[in-house]
DNA sequence: GTGAAAATGATAGACGTCAATCATTTCTCG
DNA sequence: CGAGAAATGATTGACGTCTATCATTTTCAC
């Protein structure tokens, strides 16, 4: 029952080197000559040593500290995220993780940079943050990494960056899976789907429609996109303009935010008029309920339950100097009305029924 | 930085009782007067006392030893599982977990009776088991729990047994959603249904068919069910005579396995003849490959890479008397061709193509 | 009151690593 | 060769729990 695991005194011994050494060498100490410290690294090869994460932490009264990074807005995605993390908070105290939850102003790369840099001053256990692509923040990374501190990339990447590793889903696949999606809705008959994003300067959104087309423009018509900046009443009032003058729609696929907007119009289409096929991103209550009243036929949700799992299961690791699992990223789930996963028991009073 | 966390010393001191006393009570070793035990309990509570695990499996060496049980046969995805355990040996043994996979005859309770009897008697940390609603089952799973042994079942539950979780998915819910998948693929226009089943006395089977009944029977016909017994050449032999004699099927919902024999029949579809919309589950190699080449439309399919990662970190905390994360229930994957996770890079000798 | 059993306390050592300190040895350069 | 710097070794104590042993105290039944 009781195997024997090598032990660091057993690889100095091995190396014929005192434990002291052994020591400096596996934690990067300095002090030791290269002729000692390959001696050392053969030894730990052979034996198969393993550092005891459990010794280690009792020894260190280890006691985690991980900062969060979110975009505050009035995303709902980014609030649902962020009230996950802030439920997750005490049962991970219970297991001497400490959260920082930090908001910074969305679409500001500035705010996040200094956010970052703060950080890189402290000495957290690791960072995770939503990317920007702006090139201040993949120095501010960096930063980060040069001070020992693990980062995390959560739900959008930073190309370039020495980020430990991405947690989020490919957006181009989720828009070919939606146009996939709309193509089979449509059997083998054409149709004409709407695109709606937040904007097309963002870059999430744009990859949506841009892998939604590549499925669908050698058989469906694409309408022009409509831009709704996230604001449920510039969404409605577009898409009900667009659905006015265009008789011929037959599917709507949102790739952004505002969608209980979206949902209103859907709400009071004529009964003559024939509902279009509709398929937005992220379960939101407003979009939970269009699904459970029939007036959406799919919601894609990129699992922020699950991305917040990984991420911080992967800040522990990183923290334990443990390799990252090799994991399959993150599969969307494809919610219809009969799939619909329980409610959370409780709600916060932050939380607000869309953005 | 240094947070001062309540240590066991602590809470006999608070209790007003030596440290080798609130030792019994918190690891229910007996000699404990119940007065004494509820001064220590209070002080637990009083203090926020938890567990330092890391010290406790450091003092016991310890070196978690899970079994899991699977079903041996031709079921492509237990197979698929049983190679997932396997390939994950190696990281986890790293990190003192050892797994060991033990096979039991497919549908044969008995013989994963004597098994888990087996194990009741042995020092293992967890185990883990795909369940079976046998009523010997239920009484192995009560014994290995009197032996302290924490019990999880996997893809198939054991309804009325003492397990402490159950990892996979709800197949009424799977089924309710392939109905929904095809209902949407026929627009408002009425189809016809083919389903086929390894056998209709397999539970999870006739949930999946049940669940798209409950769907698609007031819009759509559903055909009489098609009864497979998971051989290819069987369903291969019925799904052809069926497509044969009846020129209106419009979709075809395959809840079992012998999945080849079903593509092979689309394969040979006749270029006059309009494929029907085709859902299966379990992705698998020749699933995978049919989307790829668009043969059928969707496959669900339950994740086992998360599954399983699930029950081993479950067994995991349940070694260390930590609570299971509230988490929902395992979403199954709808893959479309468009959203395939990536190969894995390496597949085993033993992994044949299907059973 | 006595004896036995149960409850309780005291104690020691183990686990494997971290962190620090200081003595000793080795190496390099003038 | 000597001095100083770098490398190395020895040592100690800490972390919080587990495990075991045995002494002491308390409780209970007769």
């Amino acid at each position: 029952m009781k195997l024997k695991v090598p032990t660091l005194s057993d690889v100095a011994r091995h190396a014929g080197v005192s434990y002291a050494t052994a020591d400096r060498v596996v934690n990067a100490r300095g002090r030791v000559a290269e002729k000692s410290a390959s001696r050392v690294r053969a030894a730990i090869d052979e034996l198969g040593y393993v550092r005891n994460v459990d010794a280690a932490n009792l020894a260190q009264r280890r006691f985690y500290r991980f900062a969060i990074v979110l975009p505050v807005g009035s995303n709902a995605f980014f609030t649902r995220m962020r009230n996950l993390f802030l439920a997750a908070m005490e049962q991970l105290q219970a297991e001497r993780v400490a959260l920082e939850v930090i908001e910074v102003k969305a679409f500001h790369p500035s705010s996040l940079r200094a956010a970052l840099d703060r950080l890189a001053n402290d000495k957290v256990d690791g960072v995770a943050l939503v990317g920007s692509e702006d090139a201040t923040v993949v120095e501010a990374i960096e930063k980060l990494r040069k001070a020992k501190i693990p980062v995390m990339t959560l739900v959008s990447d930073v190309p370039g960056a020495d980020r430990n590793a991405y947690v989020g889903i490919d957006n181009k696949v989720a828009g070919r899976t939606a146009g996939r999606l709309i193509a089979l809705a449509h059997s083998s008959s054409r149709g004409r789907v709407v695109p709606i994003v937040g904007a097309l300067s963002a870059r999430d959104h744009a990859d949506r429609i841009s892998g939604m087309s590549e499925v669908l423009e050698s058989q469906h018509d694409i309408a022009p996109v409509i831009e709704g900046y996230d604001q449920h009443d510039l969404v409605e009032a577009r898409v009900a303009q667009v659905l006015e003058d265009d008789r011929d729609v037959t599917a709507i696929y949102s790739a952004g935010a505002g969608n209980a907007g979206l949902i209103r119009v859907l709400e009071r289409l004529p009964e003559c008029r024939r509902r279009p096929v509709a398929i937005l991103h992220e379960l939101a209550p407003h979009s939970r309920r269009a699904l459970e009243n029939g007036l959406i036929d799919i919601v894609i949700d990129q699992r922020p339950e699950d991305e917040m799992m990984r991420v911080v299961e992967g800040l522990r690791r990183l923290a334990d100097r443990r390799a990252l699992p090799v994991t399959d990223p993150i599969v969307p789930a494809i919610f219809v009305r009969e799939n619909l996963p329980p409610l959370p028991l409780a709600r916060t009073e932050r939380e607000r029924e869309d953005t």
